[in-house]
DNA sequence: TATCAATTAATAATTATTATTATTTGGGAT
DNA sequence: ATCCCAAATAATAATAATTATTAATTGATA
């Protein structure tokens, strides 16, 4: 994760989008994130460095890059929205115990549902997504969550 | 979907909660919609009928059922929650143009499903609830949709 | 039928997000 | 390099969705 000034710049600009102070650092600060932040947490991570970054600003050029297909919008069973960089096909596991929310992608699980899919005919529906939501909590709250 | 009164009271009594008009209104308007109505929209349902009931009480007495295990609250792609009376396990198909929710269930996907997280070992993560979220929109929005 | 904790109505407050508007700016044209 | 202007931003107000407060009411137990 991370990209630098001149790759975020090259992937504004391939959607057209105007290079700005703005852009790069919330797409640079939502790249480096690890939680899936709200709007509010990138702004937060940011004003530091960038004190006149508004946070209406932020939701902003969230929505745009969501709109550009840079980044994706994740809402959440509290109803707040939360931003993902990963634009990959991945699934979500929503822990209840500690409010995170981690990727979890299995090249298994894809195939499988892809194929499900693929076998079923959904009359005048067009897919555009599909993906697998895990809720569940911790039984440690403080430790990581492995798959064995 | 709807259930006569007495099979209400059965319910709430069974969960140990007080029988009173309003949890009554509310879960029944909700067991008798179709479209996993927003909270306002429960409200609207009711209130020609029950005009004293006010909308912080739909969202309360809704919050209380959904504690009680007796309806589901549904996160959407655009932030505001929905509810649902179903509580077996069944998938959510988002469409985007017409902003519906639909219910999709299927025993082979559900096996599929439930035979995968199974094989996986989840360390240090209890699993509550996992569904497949589709989104996709309709070819024609006034027809509804078919599986064939 | 008296009691009292739980529930509700009415309303205020809060939170998350979006809209408004005046100002500024990126980047193409000159 | 400078001009120009649509697009973007800052500052702030407004809105929408939800939750909190509080006084009054009520269901159900004794």
């Amino acid at each position: 994760m991370g990209l630098d000034l001149e790759a975020v710049t090259g992937v504004l600009a391939s959607k057209g989008l105007k290079i700005t102070h703005q852009r790069i650092v919330v797409y640079q600060a939502l790249l480096a994130a690890k939680n899936h932040p709200t709007a509010e947490q990138i702004y937060d991570s940011i004003k530091s460095q960038n004190p006149s970054i508004s946070l209406a600003t932020v939701y902003k050029t969230l929505e745009t890059l969501a709109e550009n297909l840079l980044i994706h919008k994740v809402s959440t069973p509290q109803g707040t929205m939360r931003y993902d960089a990963r634009i990959d096909n991945h699934n979500h596991i929503y822990i209840s115990n500690t409010n995170e929310i981690l990727d979890y992608e299995d090249e298994e699980l894809s195939k499988i549902l892809l194929n499900y899919l693929k076998k079923k005919n959904f009359d005048n529906l067009s897919i555009t997504d599909f993906k697998v939501q895990i809720k569940g909590e911790k039984i440690n709250p403080d430790k990581g969550i492995s798959i064995t």
